[in-house]
DNA sequence: TGAAATTATTTTCCAAGTCAAATATTTTAC
DNA sequence: GTAAAATATTTGACTTGGAAAATAATTTCA
């Protein structure tokens, strides 16, 4: 059987691809007055969430590459946000802790990204 | 009302992340074999597709920033895939073109994306 | 036990992206 | 017609990301 040809722009790819930027891109404007990046949102949630995480687990779970989470780990350290400790089972694991200064952005930044969520599931419930 | 207090996975923006996160590694790791990048193989199929495309028109479409596009065609040209040229009506635009090359290679590589795009959607269809 | 293999994290070096400014051209409005 | 405003693209300075190597700790097993 004959597949009809697909335009591009209607490959999965492209489709997430879209979908992801248009998404991010709004999001990343709301959290510019929280002077954060959407990765370091999903960190801060990851650790509300889970309990005592390594950096491994972490990055698992935020969707970032452990190098990158450790250069973005270093840059949250710096702004007070979260400390690294060292497990105590695993001296090779780092257990990754939010600071209560972290907490307290982390819930009023959870306010801004439930808004632009009901915002966008409307939109997308009348499409 | 009160609703259900949601676990920030289930985020749209969280799930678009994940997702795309997980499709475009796949797709990254088959066009390493095509040694392109997933933005250059959409720069390539816009430009296959449209008609004498702008930067412009063409960032928009290939969902890349006008400076990165600019400095990804740099490179694009030199790999010999495509082309600039001044528009003819209005000096300020530039018309990117496909070289034969870039043709041929984007024939090459359009297969490779329709066959994880199949692969995708069969798994997708069992879910 | 203790040398070799494995695992967790970080670092290094380089490639690629961003924001804002620079450049070049065209359009607008007197 | 021309100065000012607007538009398209690129450049430059700086930040961030990735692959592979380096470091540090733990586990394996002879």
């Amino acid at each position: 059987m004959t597949a009809r040809q697909k335009h591009f722009e209607q490959h999965l790819s492209y489709v997430l691809a879209a979908a992801h930027r248009s998404v991010s891109q709004s999001l990343t404007e709301r959290l510019k007055k929280h002077g954060i990046k959407i990765e370091a949102w999903r960190v801060m949630e990851c650790l509300d969430a889970g309990d005592r995480l390594t950096m491994g687990e972490l990055a698992k779970r935020a969707l970032v590459n452990p190098p990158a989470l450790s250069k973005l780990v270093d840059r949250m350290v710096l702004d007070g946000l979260v400390h690294r400790k060292v497990a105590d089972e695993d001296h090779r694991q780092v257990n990754l802790l939010l600071t209560s200064l972290g907490r307290m952005r982390m819930l009023q930044i959870r306010e801004e990204v439930d808004d632009q969520d009901e915002t966008l599931s409307d939109i997308l419930d009348s499409d």
